[in-house]
This record gives structure tokens, C-alpha cells and sequence, in this order.
DNA sequence: GCCGTCCACTTGTCTAGATATCTAAAGGAG
DNA sequence: CTCCTTTAGATATCTAGACAAGTGGACGGC
């Protein structure tokens, strides 16, 4: 174990009613703001620390678990802790199901994703009727069964988000809609096919911690939540059309929108 | 202490592999999930839980830690461990900014307030002239110095969210909108006096968890994440001519937004 | 009735170990 | 040179206790 540079991190302050764990902490996050331990850097190891401040191992392991739930670092077992590196955020624009978009042919994520210049993938498709939820079946006007997309998308190996659309049965039973792939534009562009000439969208933007669930499946390091979006599609008749559910790893994402002033 | 009653959360799994702090975690997050511990209600204490399970006490405190983290439950000192109860939350409608809100007279926080029976506030006004960072700098067009108009926003005593206002010297020096005050529909009824017709917002929508800081100013339970909302305001020239940094309690707003399908 | 003290119960902090498991590099067998 | 074993160092989990400090009720003095 190579001892750790003076002057690198404080000493603790023992008039302070300050708990040492939490005083380790706020070295070690002011080091790192300070750009002293770069993005994936790794800090020094429990045992080192223990050395340095002269306190037990949990104590040291504590201060450790504080900046982990802050999102700052992660520990790889065997390995050391890691200053977490901010990962590449993909912005969605709120014009991204602009008809335009939508007649180039590919779908949103794909379509984006290649402007990034990165690779897209979309997983764990699964499409089935069943039974609405309360909450969706409100939003779709009261439809009591419907037709569920459910997938997952990942950016370069990645996962970052997964996503439900449902729908109404009596929209898109027995249409494109209802196969695992819904052709060129998206299911957007099957609705308008369909006659349900879309006019609107509603997004409702909730951000919270994920549940183990989302944990696994988005694979998320801790201290990272996620954004819960719900999405509902209207047409020219004011009919809920779709509602889609999704849930996006909130470091990968920014949201953009573009208001009206009047 | 009263025993535990049996049935109520299950035994650990000897043979499992999962971690006894997670084991204990599930159970816990399982019976708030299905109702057994309502909100607000009181968890068994931490030396109930040892008894239940036959583990040490550090183990049953990491197992809460977990959940914290999770923002499942919160611990008072001296008194119990408790399901968090899920505040209400403010509704943001992407139509907040409309010219005919400003036209009534009150600040868009106000309005919203009172219309949902809540008591608001505002608090830590601060206005003052100062040089403007790098990312204010670049989406006001380059501008070095800023007038920045800071405050704090609560609801029934609650902090639920602070902004800064950040504009253009040029615009705001020696108008009204360099006040503490800034007069009925506040500032950006202002600006369109001063012959700055808004035409658009952007606003740009992250979730991440909290600074320290942040946990201060808004009195943050452990496990809530921030929304931090971006937002640019453009004239009908379209000259960036405010932007508002934002960092609300993510459990207490849902945003809303409403796109064309064009 | 009121007020303070005391006490039981609670969570908060910290220690000093033990054992397990993972990683990566060094070293040896073939 | 390749492959396996060993080993040092790292984090993961868990224990059994110690003392601190906040909460709230019981109880007694007044």
C-alpha cells in the first residue's frame, strides 16, 4: 500500500461536531470537485484511508457509501472506488415526433441515436392485449383492455431506457400495430394511416429513485434516478389514442421542450 | 419492546445468496409495497429487528440504509424509522409562461399556489449585478455581466424549490426588474414593456441527485433527487433575453408538457 | 395542577475485529 | 510460450459491543 500524499486530504477536525464519516466525505467531494481525482480515477483504498485518518474501516466504508448514494462514485469489488464518469447524454428534443421525422421512415430512437453517432439497439421486444391499468386506462378514456408494446433501448451496449405504448384494442387489434415490427415512421405513422390523424402530445416528467426492478434492468450504478414519462398522443378528434409509459436512466438523458410565449 | 409479530415479515433464506441486509431489505420494502406499514407509519425499531432475524445490529441499520436510499423511509432520531409519505405535488403546466396569466397581475408561483389551496412563500430574495458563468455567459449570446434576481419558493412552509434569474445587463440595469420587487406579472411582463416581446421558452429538463447544498436549502430527505430545469426565454427578435436556472424537490412537482404533432 | 427529574427506548456514531470474494499480477509447471 | 496456481490487495458482509444523544412518558416535589 503506497502511502497517500500529504496535503492530498485534510485532517480531520476533532473540535467539530461534524460525524468523521461525514467529514471524510466532504474531503473526498472536494477533492473531487476539485478536479484532484479526475472521472474514473480511482481513490484511495479503504485501508489507505484508515491509515490516513487514523479511524476504523467502516468508518472509512461509511463516508464511501454517503458518496455513492450522492451518485459521485462507485466501488468495483476487488478493484477500488472510482470517481463515476458522467456518461454521454442524449437530448430529446421536443420536436423528435414532428410528422417530418416521422416520414424519413425509421423510428425516433434509431434515428437519433445514429445522429449522435452512436449505436442503437432496442431489446426485449414483447407485444400482447391485456388488461389496462387504472392509471392508463383513465388516460385512454376509460378503455378497459389494450394492446401493450413493451421494449428496451440501449446506446452502445448501454441500456437506457425501457418504454410501454399502449393502446386501444379496437385501434390496433389485427393492424401493423400489433406486430413485432410496426414498419417504417413507428406506430405513430400506423395510427395516421389508420385515419387518426395525430394532433397532439401530452408529457408528464416525474424524476425518482428506481425501484430494484429498474435497477436491474437499467442496469443503473447507484445513486442515479431515473425519469418517469408519460406520454399521451392525441388525435385530430381529441381521442387518446396511446399512452406510452417510459422510464430513462437520468444520466443519460436531458429533456428539451420549446414553449410559446402567448 | 413489544415481539414482533410473527407472520408479518418473513425469515431470512439461509441458503440464499443474497446478502442478509438485502433479504431484510426486501421483506421491509414487500410490506410497505403491500401495504402492512402505511404511510408515516412507524417500521419495528432497530432492536426488534435484531430479535426477529438473529443478526447484529449493523446489519439491521444497513438494510435501512438501503431503503433511504431508495426514498422508502426516513429515520428520526431518537423516535423510529417511517415510511415516508408522499407529498402532493405541484403540477407545472407547459402554459405557465402564457401572456394571459402575466396579464392577471401575479407571479405564475403565486397563482398556482392559491389555486391548489396551498400556502406559498417566497423567501432569500437576493438581486444583484455580477459576472455571469460560462454556461449563462453562452446561452444569453455571449453577455459578460448579468443581473441575477435569486429566490427561494415554499408551500406550506415546505422549500420545494430555488431559481435564479440571470439577464442582460444592457436590459434590466435601472428598470424595474433590478428591484427586489419587480411589479405585477412580475419580470417578464417587465421585459415586453421594454419592448421585448417574448416569442419562445427552452427549457432544458435534468434529474440528478443533490449537492450537499441543495439538501440544505431544500431540506431534503435522503433518496429525493432534484429536477434542475433550464430555461431560456427568447424575444420576437430572437435575442435570449432571460435565463432561469431552476433545481426543484422531485417529489413534490410533476411537469407538463403539451407538443403539436406537426 | 405544574414543573422538573429520571428512565426506558430510540436512532446515531464509532471501534476492532472476523470471514468471504473478487481482481490482477507474479511465478511455476508443462 | 501457455496455462494454472499462488498471493497480495481490494471491497463485501457480518458481528458484538461501546458510548452519545434525542424523545417521551412516569413519577415525585411543590
Amino acid at each position: 500500500m503506497s502511502p497517500l500524499q500529504s496535503g492530498l486530504l485534510g485532517e480531520l477536525d476533532p473540535t467539530s461536531d461534524r460525524a468523521v464519516f461525514r467529514q471524510i466525505a466532504d474531503h473526498l467531494r472536494d477533492a473531487i470537485g476539485r478536479g484532484r481525482f479526475g472521472e474514473g480515477e480511482k481513490l484511495p483504498s479503504e485501508a489507505e484511508l484508515v491509515e490516513h485518518y487514523g479511524v476504523s474501516r467502516m468508518t472509512v466504508r461509511h463516508s464511501f457509501s454517503i458518496l455513492q448514494g450522492e451518485g459521485l462514485v462507485h466501488a468495483e469489488h476487488g478493484k477500488g472506488v472510482f470517481v463515476r464518469p458522467r456518461p454521454p447524454v442524449r437530448r430529446l428534443a421536443s420536436d423528435r415526433f414532428a410528422r417530418r421525422h416521422r416520414e424519413e421512415g425509421k423510428s425516433a430512437f434509431l434515428v437519433e441515436a445514429d445522429a449522435a453517432g452512436s449505436h442503437p439497439q432496442v431489446d426485449g421486444l414483447e407485444v400482447k392485449e391485456e388488461k389496462a391499468g387504472p392509471d392508463v386506462s383513465a388516460r385512454l378514456g376509460g378503455v378497459r383492455r389494450v394492446l401493450a408494446r413493451r421494449r428496451r433501448y440501449l446506446l452502445d451496449g448501454r441500456p437506457v431506457e425501457f418504454a410501454a405504448s399502449y393502446l386501444p384494442l379496437d385501434i390496433a387489434r389485427g393492424t401493423q400495430i400489433a406486430e413485432p415490427n410496426p414498419g417504417p415512421g413507428g406506430i405513430y405513422a400506423r395510427l395516421e394511416e389508420l385515419g387518426h390523424r395525430l394532433d397532439h402530445f401530452e408529457e408528464e416528467i416525474r424524476a425518482r429513485m428506481p425501484s430494484p426492478d429498474e435497477v436491474r434492468t437499467l442496469r443503473l450504478a447507484s445513486g442515479v434516478p431515473v425519469i418517469h414519462l408519460i406520454r399521451t398522443a392525441f388525435d385530430a378528434e381529441g381521442r387518446a389514442v396511446e399512452v406510452c409509459d417510459t422510464v430513462m436512466a437520468a444520466d443519460a438523458y436531458v429533456l428539451a421542450y420549446q414553449l410559446p410565449a402567448t
